[in-house]
DNA sequence: CCGAATTATTTTAAGCTTAAAGCAATCGGG
DNA sequence: CCCGATTGCTTTAAGCTTAAAATAATTCGG
């Protein structure tokens, strides 16, 4: 009875619900399948061949790429994660003896992490592998496809974040 | 020293390392950005708007689908969590009438769960409102772009099935 | 019918995550 | 200089999530 008449405001336009978006909805879920099927996928293989969790191979990732530290607030920034979050990924790896952790000399408020030598050659070992098992997760996708994924992924995102900011205007 | 190194092997392929796969890597980290920004989003709208979690959303949305009640495990298969998970959740919506639950009457080990009224109610309209949601999210993508998406990520989500199983032959 | 294997679920321990509240240090205007 | 606002981080409480172990019921081969 509620099927029938979605189907029929689909083809007519008539309805009391104005439009249905069912296209978009099931992008959405195709979306968040891919995504959640490839990211646990790599959180066991992490486990499994690593015993690191992503969000510590995360964090790693992100200082690696500065060799010099980075605060707690800005590896928050960029990890899209809350700031308590990142205190307590942070003094995991301190512990594992994966991160040296040291408060800025100039102010007082703010803690420096970096990777220790041997954070370092963890992480490089790891990522090497990691984007190996990328590689091969999507070795059935051409090049072709590989770059329209891009520009449409590109373009949701660029979408999404419209919907974001101009809320309800 | 390291960067030089990898740019030059990508030029080349003479490398010591095989193959960058770095196309790749990019974008499955534009995938995960994107499905993570977005499922964020929803997470915020669900709790300002309803006081609910997205999953607790996720597990009556099941339920809608099925009218007579599924059972605790089918339910974690096809929310794709593990069993434990599904215990807890189902328990936290009893405890707030919305779902019921009973033991089967054919099996003492299996549990049997449904929406209550309020909980069918509660449902659909949350769902309306997140179906608009979505659709704002996408409202940059042209219907070419959905449909262009929805057959790459099919066959992303192809190839990433066939990794999983086939692990190295 | 018995006992071993299987199946459905629950429990447990550990870790991730967030929002909100709290604390300390710094900054900026008067 | 000083005080109010801001900034950087930590703590807390609640909830989600998993793997692994435990429990209980059912099934199946002999």
């Amino acid at each position: 009875m509620d099927e029938a008449a979605v189907i029929f405001d689909a083809e007519t336009k008539v309805a009391e619900r104005p439009a249905d978006h069912e296209a978009e909805l099931r992008l959405w879920l195709r979306l968040l399948t891919c995504s959640t099927l490839i990211e646990a996928e790599i959180r066991r293989r992490l486990r499994d061949a690593f015993d690191v969790t992503l969000p510590r191979f995360d964090l790693m990732a992100q200082l690696d790429k500065a060799p010099s530290g980075m605060t707690l607030g800005e590896l928050s920034r960029r990890m899209m994660v809350s700031n308590g979050n990142v205190t307590g990924l942070a003094e995991r790896l301190v512990e594992q003896g994966l991160l040296d952790r040291r408060a800025s000399p100039t102010d007082r408020r703010v803690q420096l992490v970096s990777l220790t030598a041997e954070g370092r050659r963890a992480f490089r070992t790891m990522a090497r592998t990691h984007e190996d098992w990328i590689a091969e997760i999507f070795a059935g996708l051409e090049p072709d496809d590989i770059e329209a994924l891009m520009r449409l992924l590109a373009k949701a995102k660029g979408s999404a974040r419209k919907a974001m900011s101009g809320e309800t205007p």
